[in-house]
DNA sequence: CAAAATAAAGCAAACGTTTGCATGAAATTT
DNA sequence: AAATTTCATGCAAACGTTTGCTTTATTTTG
C-alpha cells in the first residue's frame, strides 16, 4: 500500500490535518512545520490520492472530451482536425492543472453511455463536446444534467444556452469566394458533402452571398454535393461538360479537395492552369499535396483552446456568461488558384501572388 | 448533491450494502430484492459515485495514454499514426470497460509530471507509452513503481521486463526492399530520418540484408538521412547526380515520401516510371498522394489494440508473462512502384501488376 | 498584569462506496 | 423436532482525503 497522508502525519509528528494544509499550503501553519512536513514527504515519496482528494472536494480537476462518432472515412477526416483541436484542449488543461479523459466509444450509443458514466460517474468536472450534429442525445443530456460543457462547432439548437467555439463557416466561404472573384473568376463552383450538416448550409450560403454581392447570378448548377468517398470524380466529370464550366472551385473539406485533385489529374485537367481550388480546413493533407492546396484555415488548435477556456470558465462559476466564440478563419494562399486576366481568357501563363 | 446510495437504500427500505451488492448483482441477493432495489434506483436517477469506488477498491478501471513528445513536424506526423494507435486502444479499452486518460504535456518535463500524477495519484490502473525513446525518464520510473505498463514501440533497454509491441522493423525493411529487388530493381536507396533511432537503424539492416541475400553489394552512397524538414530536395538531388542513379528507394516515413516525391517532381523526374517509391507507414497521406504511395502498413491499430491487451493482461494479473507482440507489417502495392524489365532497362511502358 | 486577540495545530465528521463479519430466518438434514 | 446448513440481509469499518470547529499556546492590548 502506498504511502497516504497519515504515514506522513505520524512521522513528523503532526495531524493529518495539518499535512493536508501543507499540502494546500494553507497560511495557517508556520512556516517551521511546513518545512518539516514538506521534508518528511519527500522522504516518505508521499503522492496525494487523487480519488481520495476528489470524493471530498467533489471535483477531479478533469476534463472530458466526446471525441465525434467515426462512421466511415469521415472520421479519418476528422482525425487530423480533431487531433489538432485536442492538442489546443491540451494546452489548456496543461496550464490549468487538468487532466484529460476520452470517450472510448465508437458507435453514437457507446459514445452516450461514455459521456454518461464520465458525468454522474463524477470522473469529470466539464465535458467539451466535438461537435455538434443534429438528432444528438448528448447536449440535451448536458444541458439537462446542468454540466459544464462547451461545444466545437456551431450546436443546432438552444444556441444561447450554450457555450460554443466556432469559425464563421458563412463569412469564411465568403471569403474564398471572393478571393477568387478578386482574381477574377466568375464562374465559380462550390463542392461540399452531406448538406444536411450546418456547416455546409453555411458555406454554401456565403458563397452564393459573395457571387450576389459581386453580381454574379448564383446558379444552382455550380452547386454539387458529394455523398459518398470516392465521387469527385463523377462530380469532376459534370462540371467539366458543362458548357460554361467553372474556372474555379470551392471546396469544403481536405479529402474532397485531393478526390476533386486526383479526378481533375486523371483527366488531364491542370491546376492551377486551368482551374482554381480552394479547399476548406489547412491540414497535413492540404499542404502535403502537389500543388500545394490553397485553404482556408480554421484554426483547429484555436477551437480547442477556447473550448477549454470556456468550460472551465464555467466550471468555476456557472453563472457565467455563455458566450460563444467565434475563431476568424484564414485563406492561406498556395498552389493551387491562379489570377485570370480580366477578360477571363485561359491564359497559360501562370500569374501567381 | 446527487442521489446516493444511501438514498436509494432508503427509499428501497434496505441497507446500503445491499444496494451495493445489487449492483455488482451479488448472488447473495434474491430476485426480489434486486428488483425492487433496481426500480428504485431507476427511478432516483441513480449512479455510482466512481471516485469513491475507485477508492476502496484501489482501482479506477482507467488507462493512462503517454503521448509522445511533440517536438516540431514530427508530431504532426506522428499525429495520424498515433491517432490510429489511439483507436486501437479505445476500441480495445471500450470492449473491457476501461476509461482512457491522456497526457497534456508538450515538454519532456510536462510529460513526466503528468505520468507521475496518474500513477501516483492512483488515477489510473495501468499506462500505455508511446513511444520509446532513449534517455526517457517515463519508463524506468514505471519500473521502478512497478507499474503496469507497455510500450507501443521498441525499449531502448531492459527488454526483457517490459511488455511492448511493435513491428519488426528488420524484416519490414527487408521485404520491402525484396518487393524491388523481386522486380528486377538492384540499384535500390534508402531514406531515413534520425539513425539514432533505433527503429531507424532496425529498417536500414533489413535493406541490407535483403541486399545481400540476393547477391548486391551494399554501398553506404545509396543510405542518406534526411535530419531537418524539407531537406529531402537535397538528397533527391544527391541520388539523381549519382552515376548509377538508383531505380528505386525505399523511405521511412510518409512525409519524407511526399517531400521525395515533391522534389522529384520539380526536376521532371517521374514515378514510377523512372523510379519506384516504396514508404513505411501506410496512412492517409500515402493514400492521398499522387500516384498513391506504394506503403508499407505497420498496422497502428492492431499495435494499439495490443497495446491495451497487454496492460489491461498485466493489471488482472500482475505476474503475467512480459511478452512483446510483433506484429507483421505488409505492403500494400499502389502506384509508385513498377517492374523493370530483366535487363534493367528503363522501358517506359509501365508494368504494374 | 489580566483580558482579549491572534496564531498554530488537532479532532472528528464527512465524501460515497465496498466488503468481512454477524445476524436472523428459512430450508435441509439427522 | 432438534441440529445443521444455507440463504438473505444488515452492521460497521475501511479507503485517503478535506475542512469546520475546537483547543491550546502565544502575542498583543488596555
Amino acid at each position: 500500500m502506498a504511502i497516504t497522508i497519515k504515514d506522513v502525519a505520524k512521522a513528523a509528528n503532526v495531524a493529518p490535518s495539518t499535512v493536508s494544509r501543507v499540502i494546500s499550503d494553507s497560511r495557517h501553519i508556520s512556516e517551521k512545520t511546513k518545512k518539516k512536513v514538506r521534508q518528511v514527504m519527500n522522504e516518505l515519496g508521499y503522492h496525494t490520492n487523487l480519488n481520495a482528494r476528489g470524493l471530498v472536494q467533489q471535483s477531479t480537476k478533469t476534463l472530458g472530451v466526446v471525441l465525434k462518432y467515426s462512421e466511415s472515412d469521415a472520421w479519418k477526416l476528422g482525425n487530423l482536425f480533431v487531433s489538432e483541436v485536442l492538442q489546443g484542449i491540451s494546452a489548456h488543461c496543461q496550464q490549468h492543472g487538468y487532466s484529460i479523459m476520452i470517450t472510448t466509444g465508437s458507435t453514437e450509443e457507446e459514445i452516450y453511455k461514455d459521456v454518461g458514466r464520465m458525468v454522474q460517474g463524477k470522473q469529470v468536472d466539464g465535458i467539451i463536446v466535438l461537435y455538434a450534429k443534429k438528432n444528438d442525445k448528448v447536449v440535451p443530456f448536458l444541458l439537462e444534467k446542468a454540466i459544464p460543457f462547451s461545444v466545437v462547432g456551431k450546436p443546432m439548437e438552444r444556441m444561447n444556452e450554450i457555450m460554443f467555439v466556432d469559425n464563421d463557416n458563412m463569412q469564411a466561404a465568403k471569403d474564398a469566394t471572393e478571393f477568387l472573384i478578386h482574381r477574377n473568376h466568375s464562374r465559380i463552383g462550390f463542392i461540399g458533402d452531406n448538406p444536411t450538416f450546418q456547416v455546409i448550409q453555411d458555406r454554401v450560403e456565403g458563397y452564393y452571398k459573395a457571387l450576389e454581392e459581386h453580381g454574379i447570378r448564383r446558379d444552382a448548377s455550380y452547386v454539387k454535393f458529394v455523398h459518398t468517398p470516392e465521387e469527385e470524380g463523377a462530380v469532376v466529370e459534370e462540371f467539366l461538360i458543362m458548357e460554361a464550366k467553372p474556372t474555379a472551385l470551392v471546396i469544403s473539406t481536405p479529402l474532397q479537395g485531393v478526390g476533386v485533385l486526383k479526378a481533375l489529374h486523371k483527366r488531364g485537367v491542370h491546376v492551377p492552369d486551368e482551374i482554381s481550388l480552394v479547399v476548406f480546413n489547412k491540414t497535413l493533407i492540404t499542404e502535403m499535396s502537389i500543388p500545394v492546396l490553397t485553404s482556408i484555415d480554421t484554426e483547429a488548435f484555436q477551437l480547442g483552446y477556447e473550448a477549454s477556456r470556456g468550460v472551465v470558465e464555467l466550471i468555476n462559476n456557472p453563472d457565467t456568461f455563455k458566450r460563444s466564440v467565434i475563431i476568424p478563419a484564414k485563406i492561406e494562399p498556395r498552389e493551387s488558384h491562379r489570377k485570370l486576366t480580366k477578360d477571363n481568357s485561359s491564359v497559360i501563363n501562370v500569374t501567381m501572388e
